[in-house]
RNA sequence: AGUCCCGUAGCUCAGUUGGUUAGAGCACUACACUGAUAAUGUAGGGGUCCACGGUUCAACUCCGUGCGGGACUACCA
């Protein structure tokens, strides 16, 4: 005798995850299901590398079951998953984190606490939840190689990120060049966006504004302009806030679809005539309306009310492309410059609608400018370098500080003598009277006496401020590396046509148009804890190295000692090719040490490291190659390891490190990084509200591990919505999913583990053929296929919701509410003969087919699920789901006309057991016969097909069919819009009334002659059948019910018989809750007593064998007194019966 | 500001290529059922399918414009 099935008291889920867990470990099966079978290969997996300074959230166990699940099912497809762990160790997060438990600040770094030190504090902090993450990860069941993690501050890693650097540095795509950063002149430093942020920053001041006119200039395309108009001039308007800027003008921006309007008025300063252009919308904020009607001959220069007349429009597309003079001489930035550009940022919101262009002092000018090929105003100093026209610590540069002969050539001495030097604000200068004038009313008053200002202003707005020093920032050009992007965008974009993106839209939508608009990569970080930037320069910085592994840098420092710029090799004990850790170990790729590096130059002189840091997410996107070491390891297998059949992370991370992973894909591999994607969106709080530990609505994953199991959890989130919709995570979800799915799963399981012990069946018969197996049996066998088929289809498509969706209805509707149900009475008493073992074996193949469907997503039930069943019955040779292969379906076995049939028995059923209802007779009280009209040829067939299970199921005794021609049903007809619509199109609605309006005996015609003609404003219309539906509604005087075609009545007369019949199913009711009360074991024999009473004894009489099979009971005697043990009064039908049960011997 | 996602019953979600009674589960109410029982069945209430326009014989579905919620990116002259 093999081993039972177990059978359990209770569901306990958490306790089933423990003890799955004990057994993965026991059996070690992560690494047994790290193979291949049949030859199918690697399926590769990127794991994107958490930080492991934070605390694990709810929202990791969504985006690893994601994760899980598709490795599990390539797993389980034979493909061998590597997928192997690592930890994002550097960035931002982690310094703002150590800074914070040191209470420093960044510019204390290097004075307060050394490089070196605070570094060390960020190398133990970020790793100083690893546990917890480790935990969680093997808690929720998420199946990833822990082994030998990747992680980002181990010098193997960070050489792979020298040697991609240093192959885009060889090719020309990593360069130096500036972007526009918060800038704060006092403290000398950029500051990062967070710092921004801080409160308190953005402060209301009150600056001078201008309104400065640009003056046109008169050529073929401004031509124009200067129709029906009778000044000389035509001048365009833009405000800013920032006069200091206007020197630095190179451009004027305008909306494209913005329209615009020509204006005639006069300078409220001079009093001349002038044209201007304005944005229509913001006409009257610059002229007031009362002010049209002035006549212009009454204006004379002074008057506060100033006439003005609109001339024409025109859109800023039209403006685009027209030159016009430099506002302020003092600069000569060259060719390209003074034009107008259209920026799509540009509004009309306040202002003129056109925004004055200093691509030096803005991100956006910067970025306009750019796209068009207009240049920033730069002056070349005396040592050499270029700049901007204000210097870093905020004052216009002094001519003294220009390059000689930068200044003969393109500065205006005369012009900038009286400006240069000053403080662009006045809180940079130090020792200056607070009366003293800003260089914005320098300007603006200049501007007033050569006519080219209309409008000067104090205005409050609101500005940032250095946290630190409390002054003023400006938004200043910085130095910087790039990535020359930009070079492969069109090849980026084409392989992004390659990805399957799930959602699509992510793909397409957010993560194409970002590749439209993609700019180059701005790598340069200055913080201390990362990458370091692997380029060496000179002072001049004339010459540049960029270094690409630990062996070049360790033989470029040979060089430098030769050169006397070093003293010994920090790399000294490094050897070559040895790629264990420990030699890895042997130095320190980070701050300070490559600080201290100096190398030399080809022409002999010494050079300084750059001291940026790089983006971190280069480190990131660099994984597929770093992870391998690459090419210092791995260099002939990395085929096999690139590109990422599959990866996942939250949609968040589409400009983080999907961005990334392509970008380097494509510039060093010319391929793509991943080809299937999943990117799942956020998890909510239920009431929508975004989780955060300060609200103290977060979720967490422990305790709701603890007390439910991870397969709940991660079922919920699967199902519940598609992942790359936002989950509004509420754990009552989470209960009612234990309860649903797996309760009945469980249910359905106990059930046949019950009975499968009782019958001692193991499975070792010979296989019944499906074709001999009842209708019932073949039925759920072709649900079960088809199930299989689509689920398979779903996974193969990333489609996990559907597939985990498509498990759950197969399980509790069909499975466990229609076949079980239906079948209860196959397993229970009887002989062990071919039914029910034919029973047996197919709710045994449900379950373990169900289990080994269900096993990606709900790792821990499953595998309980799937040994207890192959325990007892070993079907298979592993001992666990994981080492199975998926379910192959028949497609043979796949029966739509028998799906059908059995859809058509349930809707009756159901609708029969409502019309008791109505009626109030108890399914137990047996009834006559029900009447079903026919409503097509075919039908007659089908329902004899499933009418017993249905006659069963409602507990009637026949069935009778009512044909087309039987006058006593009432028939409705409705028409088939389907294909009338396309027919006849506009006549639809009068064809609807047509067809509404015919009579019973009409539908009877049309039935039987198959069409029936209509005329329809006088069009002759013939209908057939097809073009209607009818449906038999009713049969008057009857208990009807209808289910769209279905239509079915019941006959509720109660004969004696029938009377009879229901008294005696009382009583195996009755007989039944006693035996289980008493706990009597399911197979135990009674002896049953009853006492004899009028009312009930015939029924008792009548029917004395079915009570005794139905209750195993050897005896069943009517007595006139009862007594003995277990003595009990019952109720059947309002009367008081006595009786006794008792187990036999 | 741009790009993308979402908006269907009190809640969580389905809704195929447009087709006329918009579904399920939960919750609620009532009544049943009970050898699967931490289940189950039947019935009931509950919907301007976010709004407005358009295309169409016909729109929850397609298009446009808004509104609301969310994410990311950028920024305020």
């Amino acid at each position: 005798m093999g081993k039972r099935f177990p059978e359990y008291k209770g569901l306990d889920l958490s306790r089933v995850n423990k003890d799955i867990l004990k057994a993965w470990d026991e059996n070690d099966t992560f690494h047994k299901s790290i193979r291949e079978v049949n030859g199918k290969g690697e399926f590769v997996f990127y794991e994107g590398p958490p930080s492991a300074n934070g605390i694990p959230g709810i929202h990791h166990v969504m985006a690893r079951t994601i994760k899980d699940a598709i490795c599990r099912f390539k797993t389980q497809c034979g493909y061998e998953v590597k997928r192997k762990a690592g930890w994002d160790t550097h960035g931002l997060p982690v310094e703002l984190g150590v800074e914070k438990a040191l209470g420093i600040t960044k510019e204390e770094i290097g004075t307060k606490i050394s490089i070196e030190d605070y570094n060390k504090a960020c190398r133990t902090d970020v790793m100083k939840y690893t546990d917890l993450w480790e935990e969680l990860t093997r808690k929720m069941g998420y199946w990833v190689n822990m082994d030998h993690p990747y992680v980002t501050y181990d010098n193997r890693y960070i050489e792979t990120l020298w040697w991609l650097l240093k192959e885009l540095y060889t090719k020309g795509y990593l360069y130096q060049g500036y972007t526009i950063q918060p800038y704060s002149p006092a403290a000398g430093t950029g500051l990062s966006s967070h710092e921004l942020n801080l409160p308190g920053c953005y402060r209301d001041v009150k600056d001078t504004t201008c309104i400065a006119l640009f003056k046109l200039i008169r050529d073929k395309k401004s031509k124009f302009l200067y129709n029906n108009i009778d000044t000389p001039e035509v001048h365009m308007m833009a405000w800013t806030t920032t006069p200091w800027t206007l020197p630095s003008n190179t451009a004027l921006a305008v909306g494209k679809e913005i329209i615009y309007i020509k204006v005639r008025s006069f300078n409220p300063y001079s009093g001349n005539p002038v044209t201007v252009i304005i944005a229509k919308e913001l006409l009257n904020a610059m002229f007031p309306v009362s002010n049209a009607t002035i006549d212009f001959s009454e204006y004379k220069p002074g008057d506060k009310k100033i006439p003005f007349k609109v001339l024409g429009e025109f859109t800023g597309g039209q403006l685009e492309g027209i030159n016009y003079e430099q506002l302020i001489d003092w600069v000569n930035p060259g060719e390209g410059a003074f034009r107008v550009l259209t920026g799509d940022f540009v509004t009309t919101e306040d202002g003129t609608g056109i925004v004055h262009i200093a691509p030096t002092f803005g991100a956006d000018d910067y970025r306009v400018a750019k796209e068009n090929g207009v240049p920033p105003l730069i002056v070349k100093r005396n040592d050499g370098s270029f700049g901007p026209m204000v210097n870093k610590h905020g004052y216009m540069v002094p001519i003294s500080d220009m390059d000689e002969s930068f200044v003969k050539q393109s500065v205006n001495i005369n012009t900038y003598t009286g400006f240069e030097a000053r403080p662009v604000k006045n809180e940079y200068a130090v020792n200056l009277s607070p009366d003293t004038e800003t260089l914005d009313v320098d300007i603006a008053v200049m501007l007033k006496q050569q006519g080219k200002v209309f409008r000067i202003e104090k205005h409050v707005h609101s500005y940032p401020h250095c946290w630190r020093t409390d002054k003023p920032v400006l938004y200043y050009p910085l130095d910087a590396w790039f990535i020359r992007t930009t070079a492969f965008r069109d090849r980026m974009i084409e392989l992004n046509n390659t990805i399957n993106w799930k959602p699509q839209s992510t793909g397409t939508g957010r993560f194409g148009k970002w590749l439209e608009n993609l700019v180059d990569w701005n790598l340069s970080r200055s913080r201390y804890w990362g990458t370091p930037l692997p380029i060496w320069v000179t002072e001049e910085r004339k010459e540049e190295k960029c270094i690409g592994s630990a062996s070049e840098l360790k033989a470029e420092i040979e060089k430098s000692i030769k050169a006397g710029f070093m003293k010994n090799n920090p790399l000294g004990k490094f050897s070559e090719g040895d790629n264990s850790q420990e030699n890895y170990e042997t130095f320190d790729l980070h701050r300070p040490f490559v600080d201290d590096i100096f190398l030399v130059s080809d022409s002999g002189k010494k050079m300084f490291r750059e001291p940026d840091l790089i983006d971190v997410w280069f480190d990131s996107g660099a994984m597929p190659y770093a992870q391998a070491h690459y090419p210092f390891e791995n260099k002939d297998n990395f085929h096999e390891m690139f590109p990422a059949d599959y990866i996942a992370e939250g949609v968040d991370q589409t400009r983080g490190w999907f961005f990334t992973l392509h970008v380097i894909a494509t510039m060093i591999s010319d391929s793509v990084a991943f080809k299937n994607i999943i990117s799942n969106g956020l998890v909510l709080d239920k009431n929508g509200n975004k989780m955060s530990k300060r609200l103290g609505n977060a979720v967490d994953p422990f305790s709701s591990i603890e007390e439910y199991g991870s397969d709940p959890l991660r079922w919920y989130m699967i199902t519940n919505s598609q992942p790359w919709d936002n989950l509004k995570f509420d754990i009552s979800g989470v209960d009612e999913v234990k309860r649903k799915f797996f309760g009945t799963l469980f249910n359905t399981y106990t059930f046949f583990a019950l009975y499968a012990n009782v019958d001692n069946f193991r499975y070792t018969e010979k296989e019944i053929p499906v074709i001999e197996r009842p209708e019932i049996d073949r039925w759920i066998i072709s649900l079960l296929n088809s199930l299989v088929k689509e689920v398979g289809r779903c996974y193969e498509d990333y489609d996990l919701t559907r597939a985990g969706r498509a498990i759950q209805d197969f399980v509790t509707e069909n499975l466990s509410n229609w076949y079980v149900r239906l079948n209860r009475k196959r397993y229970w008493g009887g002989e062990y003969d071919k039914d029910k073992l034919s029973a047996y074996q197919t709710l045994f193949a449900c379950l373990e087919t169900v289990s080994r469907l269900a096993a990606p997503i709900a790792p821990f039930y499953m595998d309980r699920l799937f040994s207890d069943l192959n325990d007892p019955t070993c079907r298979h040779i592993e001992n666990s789901v994981h080492l199975v292969l998926f379910p192959i379906y028949d497609e043979s076995l796949i029966d739509k006309a028998l799906e059908e049939r059995m859809d058509i028995a349930q809707k009756v059923s159901s609708m029969i057991l409502g019309l008791r209802r109505k009626v109030s007779i108890k399914v137990r009280q047996p009834l006559a016969r029900i009447m079903v009209p026919v409503p097509d040829k075919y039908f007659r067939d089908k329902f004899e097909a499933v009418k017993d299970l249905v006659l069963a199921e409602v507990n009637v005794k026949e069935v009778e069919y009512i044909d087309d021609t039987a006058s006593i049903l009432v028939k409705k007809i409705k028409p088939n819009f389907k294909t009338l619509g396309p027919r006849y199109g506009k006549l639809m609605k009068e064809i609807s009334n047509a067809i509404s309006a015919l009579t019973s005996q009409e539908i009877v015609a049309f039935e039987n002659k198959g069409n029936h003609p209509v005329t329809i404003n006088g069009q002759q219309i013939v209908l057939t059948t097809e073009d209607v539906e009818i449906i038999s509604e009713d049969i008057p005087g009857w208990q009807v019910a209808n289910d769209g075609k279905l239509t079915v009545a019941l006959d509720i007369t109660v004969s004696e018989d029938l009377r009879y019949e229901g008294i005696a199913r009382e009583f195996v009711n009755r007989i039944q809750n006693i035996r289980k009360e008493s706990g009597f074991d399911v197979t135990d024999k009674i002896t049953v007593l009853i006492e004899d009473n009028d009312f009930v004894s015939e029924a008792v009489r009548r029917h004395t064998a079915y009570i005794g099979s139905q209750t195993l009971a050897t005896a069943v005697n009517l007595v006139k007194n009862v007594t003995g043990d277990n003595v009990r009064e019952v109720d059947i039908d309002e009367v008081a019966v006595k009786m006794s049960v008792t187990k036999n011997g």
